[in-house]
DNA sequence: AAAATAGTTGACTAATTCGTCTACTTCGTG
DNA sequence: CACGAAGTAGACGAATTAGTCAACTATTTT
């Protein structure tokens, strides 16, 4: 079968942090090659264009976050304290990125998505997947919290989407602040938006 | 005093449309000089490189918004009205842009901040410098609320930051989906976020 | 009307962009 | 051990990038 190689997971390796420091645009081919030691004859004998290397970066990174998603919403674990453990993971995960890279990333994804919302269609595509698909650990969640009477019963679809807008807003400015302080004051904001549930219950 | 001209204007305004509808990076100095109809000797002539133009498009920009806030904060609106108005304001201001520009565009500030966070600091200055006074005014109606005895009495910064980032988070997820479903629903959150205060007054 | 000022023009550079192509090397398998 | 498949090498091309520059034009001031 011929020779083999792991030049591809380094291609993906490279252009990850790349996005994550820089960003999408100014993230070129030759620097990817540099970083990845691989040269252009490989990267393109790998991947058809910068756009799918792009696409299998993003495929690799949420297959990471939602094999932890999956450990940290294990239905085993009380609903709620669910939701706060993903905020307490993503400081502990911000907090290990920015030692290793000197600086406070935030959210690839979404960042990335900002970036190139309007073009890059494949791409987008893709984005919106996995940003629907952290809904529905939220809406689990809180499926489960109503069922346990810890919660109102209201739509839960709405208060995932605040849910997830808020963190990904804060982790954005935690970027662009490069204050972990920012991903920190997530989990009080979670339960700061969770309470007033537990309120309406009564 | 030598010949007028308005193509330092053309140029903010060119500049502007290009980064909300794309990204900084996908926007080259050669498709802003077309925008405006301004050849690249005067572009220099104007600025002393892109960024500076950069600057001067978010300067801009952001006072243009300020102006607006500062006519929906005004104190003889009730302070909680003013929260909701903005949010109402939001909605129909975006409509206006996504029938012109044809697609949902966001808050240019934020996905720009995301894009070029970790690089270009005087932008992110500016940027950061932009966000914190947008908290100031979610501040002063808080705490004018909390002194008519409307919501409970606690910190009011949090409470601002958390209003802020989820704005900002629906915002862009807006931009990412190209829907303005995204934007009508943060009048919604923003009253269940300011609701728990309410109920806490008592 | 001469001089000073402000703005315009577009060719030019040097570097970088993404992607192609052909020749080459390595390695598993029949 | 040879053959074919898989991966490597890196020069190359055409387009685009930010930015420069010197000559030119228009307008106001003196």
């Amino acid at each position: 079968m011929g020779r083999t190689s792991d030049a591809r997971e380094r291609l993906i390796e490279a252009m990850s942090e790349l996005i994550w420091l820089g960003s999408y645009g100014s993230t070129s081919v030759d620097h990817i090659c540099e970083r990845a030691e691989v040269k252009k004859g490989s990267f393109y004998h790998f991947f058809a264009s910068k756009t799918e290397l792009a696409l299998a970066v993003i495929d690799e990174a949420s297959h990471e976050v939602f094999s932890t998603l999956d450990r940290i919403y294990s239905p085993t674990v009380p609903p709620l304290e669910r939701i706060r453990n993903e905020a307490r993971w993503g400081y502990e995960h911000q907090r290990e990125i920015s030692e290793k890279f000197g600086r406070v990333l935030g959210c690839p994804l979404f960042s990335l998505g900002a970036e190139v919302g309007t073009r890059e269609e494949a791409l987008v595509l893709k984005i919106k997947e996995i940003l629907d698909k952290h809904l529905r650990y939220y809406e689990s969640a809180l499926l489960d919290a109503q069922h346990q009477q810890l919660i109102a019963i209201t739509p839960v679809a709405p208060i995932a989407r605040r849910l997830l807008a808020y963190a990904e807003g804060m982790l954005t400015q935690a970027r662009i602040h490069n204050d972990l302080a920012y991903i920190a004051e997530i989990e009080q904001g979670f339960l700061a938006m969770l309470d007033i549930l537990v309120r309406q219950r009564a």
